[in-house]
RNA sequence: GGGCCGGCAGCUCAGUCUGGACAGAGCGCGGGCCUUCGGAGCCCGUGGUCCCGGGUUCAAAUCCCGGCCGGCCCA
């Protein structure tokens, strides 16, 4: 007889569980209309009990008596003593119903189901299948990604690989905005300059970024050069629109100064191993943008001002602000182009995702208005927040010059972590360049994880010493993966048989059950789209595995099986953490 | 002037959507743990008017109203 497959989600599995004999209970011994809510905690405040539900404090009002009574009742009638998972049901403080599992049973479960769906365990199909697009980063090419930039592109990327994870047929795009106003700004500087090489050894967005920063300067000094630079604009969307030879040594400038900065970002984004699956340039949408303003003249909903340019009214959507869809001079404006672009990903995805800083807030409204307009569906595009970084010294400027690179950010990771490894005499055997390597990824890690871990709609305070505490970050996750490698490595046996029962005691149930939780915390991210979430449960696990390991000797443990168990939960701790740390964008490290 | 987001321990944050037990972590500070698997670790202690004021509720950090402070966007 083949074995039945185990639960791809063991806790949801637990939960239904107890659920389904609450309810049970409730409606043989009450006459409620609907079936109730059954709220459960897993991490009840007290002693000796796993899970725990205050279903019998809601319901005591509806059904007109005491909480405990009621919590009582539900007991006598549930099921609940006959569930395989559960070990004792008991009502305690106001009327909560504390549940004791049955250990060595739901231990065997979590085990069960992390080696038998291994890489994919916590996989659950969220997606169906189902195609979208998610573009993040997509920053101006006028200077380097800063740490900034790096909040959208680690939301996004890790966003990505838990969609990619849970079955989306995700496309992750970079919208270049290859147009704009700064564009315009830098290629005027650049044939200025004489159209500069980028010098031996330089990042190109790192030079373009000074450059940039030295016409904003220029630009804010003499006013008349504003005028220059927007000529250079409107040279280069008539270029685009009718080839217009007269202006193509300006589209070569933008086009330059364009492709040597994003040389730079993708060479950052591989460093921090972010990636992307297309990139695609906001020039391509110009000629799509001027049919659109075209379409809602048309239809009567945007109109022209009396200076020429057109503007869309949009208080049917409760926005005061009307959008401006072509200047006077006939140009278009970024966000009529961007309506073009999400119009075309709406045509090829079942729904699109964009990750953009908070001051994008009202452009959003506006987008998502008038695609209303055009008969397309708003809600198919959900839109991420997130609050900006700032510095002490003020909130960050590609045209002030000031900002802190992402390349910076990981040096100075690098930096610590290989000072770190000095100091703890950790892989002295090896040579220069493997050192390297190892301090280069923790460095990643922990760059990654001091973004990641943060909330979206909280804004950071940009501190060093804080964002590389190496104690509370990446490398404490990293750290208890190498510490679960390092037994194994040592124990060097692959142990067929064991028994779950041998890990009942707190620390290593803790760390069973927190791997339980993996799916349903993967599932969370996705739903709420909030990677902090992961990091948060990554970091979870990884405490539990650090108390374990203190406390709890594996290859020295007093029995034979007891130690066969061991090993077990700590194979089974490195591959669910091992997936985490792949959603996370956090490198595995067998030595660190 | 309007809109959105934040305000919780000395500091950095989780918990707020879906209201429930003494509000949780990390850092800091004080004390302990290397003759057993890697001390980037672990354990114990310390520390809080959950911004303020009202309201709803048996029960509010959580929901509602008003205000204050900070950030962002708009005129």
């Amino acid at each position: 007889m083949a074995e039945e497959a185990p639960p791809h989600d063991p806790y949801s599995l637990l939960v239904r569980t107890i659920r389904t004999s609450i309810r049970d209970a409730v409606s043989s011994a009450y006459d409620v209309d609907e079936p109730v809510e059954v709220p459960v905690d897993p991490e009840p405040p007290v002693e000796d009990a796993d899970v725990a539900t205050p279903v019998a404090l809601s319901l005591a009002k509806e059904v007109g008596e005491e909480p405990r009574r009621v919590a009582e009742t539900i007991l006598e009638e549930s099921d609940l003593d006959e569930v395989v998972l559960v070990d004792e049901a008991r009502v305690e403080g106001p009327g909560y119903i504390n549940i004791r599992l049955n250990r060595p049973q739901y231990a065997a479960l979590v085990l069960r189901s992390v080696f038998y769906y291994g890489e994919e365990y916590g996989s659950l199909d969220l997606g169906m299948g189902r195609p979208a697009i998610l573009e993040h980063t997509s920053a101006n090419p006028n200077g380097p990604l800063h740490i900034g930039h790096g909040r959208n592109a680690i939301i996004g990327d890790i966003l990505a690989r838990c969609m990619v994870f849970t079955n989306y047929d995700v496309e992750v795009q970079y919208y270049v905005n290859d147009m704009g106003k700064q564009i315009a700004m830098l290629a005027w500087k650049y044939i200025k300059e004489g159209r500069p090489e980028v010098p031996e050894g330089r990042k190109p967005d790192e030079f373009f970024g000074e450059l940039y920063a030295e016409a904003a300067r220029e630009i804010e000094e003499d006013p008349e050069l504003e005028e220059v630079v927007e000529r250079f604009l409107r040279s280069y969307e008539r270029y685009l629109l009718e080839e217009e030879s007269r202006a193509e040594r300006i589209a070569e400038a933008f086009q330059t100064v364009v492709e040597e900065c994003l040389r730079g970002h993708i060479e950052t984004l591989e460093r921090l191993r972010v990636a992307h699956d297309r990139f695609v340039y906001e020039s391509e949408f110009v000629e799509d943008a001027v049919e659109i303003v075209e379409k809602l003249v048309e239809m009567g909903a945007a109109e022209e001002r009396d200076d020429g340019a057109v503007v869309l009214d949009l208080e049917d959507y409760g926005i005061d602000k009307e959008l401006v869809l072509t200047r006077s001079d006939g140009t278009t404006l970024y966000t009529t182009r961007d309506i073009a672009y999400h119009l075309w990903k709406l045509g090829r995805a079942a729904f699109v995702i964009d990750v953009l800083g908070a001051d994008h807030k009202l452009a959003v409204q506006q987008l998502k208005a008038a695609l209303d307009l055009l008969d397309a569906d708003p809600d198919r595009v959900d839109v991420i927040f997130y609050e900006f970084i700032h510095l002490p010294e003020g909130s960050m400027s590609t045209r002030k010059g000031r900002y802190v690179t992402l390349d910076e950010f990981l040096d100075e990771a690098k930096r610590r972590a290989l000072e770190k490894m000095r100091e703890a005499g950790v892989a002295e055997d090896l040579d220069e360049e493997e050192r390297e390597e190892i301090a280069e990824n923790v460095a990643i890690g922990a760059v990654r994880f001091a973004i990641a871990r943060v909330s979206p709609n909280k804004p950071i305070e940009f501190d060093w010493d804080e964002a590389l505490d190496f104690r509370r970050g990446g490398p404490f996750i990293q750290y208890a993966y190498a510490r679960a490698r390092s037994i194994l490595r040592r124990a060097d046996e692959d142990v067929q048989r064991f028994d779950a029962a041998h890990l009942d005691d707190d620390h290593s149930f803790e760390l069973v059950f927190r791997m339980s939780m993996f799916p349903r915390q993967v599932a969370q991210c996705v739903r709420k789209r909030r990677p902090d979430i992961l990091a948060e449960y990554a970091y979870e696990l990884a405490r539990a595995f650090h108390t374990f390991y203190e406390e709890v000797p594996v290859l020295h443990a007093e029995d034979e099986e007891v130690r066969k168990a061991r090993l077990k939960l700590v194979e089974a701790f490195t591959i669910v953490m091992e997936n985490v740390m792949n959603l996370l964008g956090v490198p595995a490290l067998e030595r660190m």
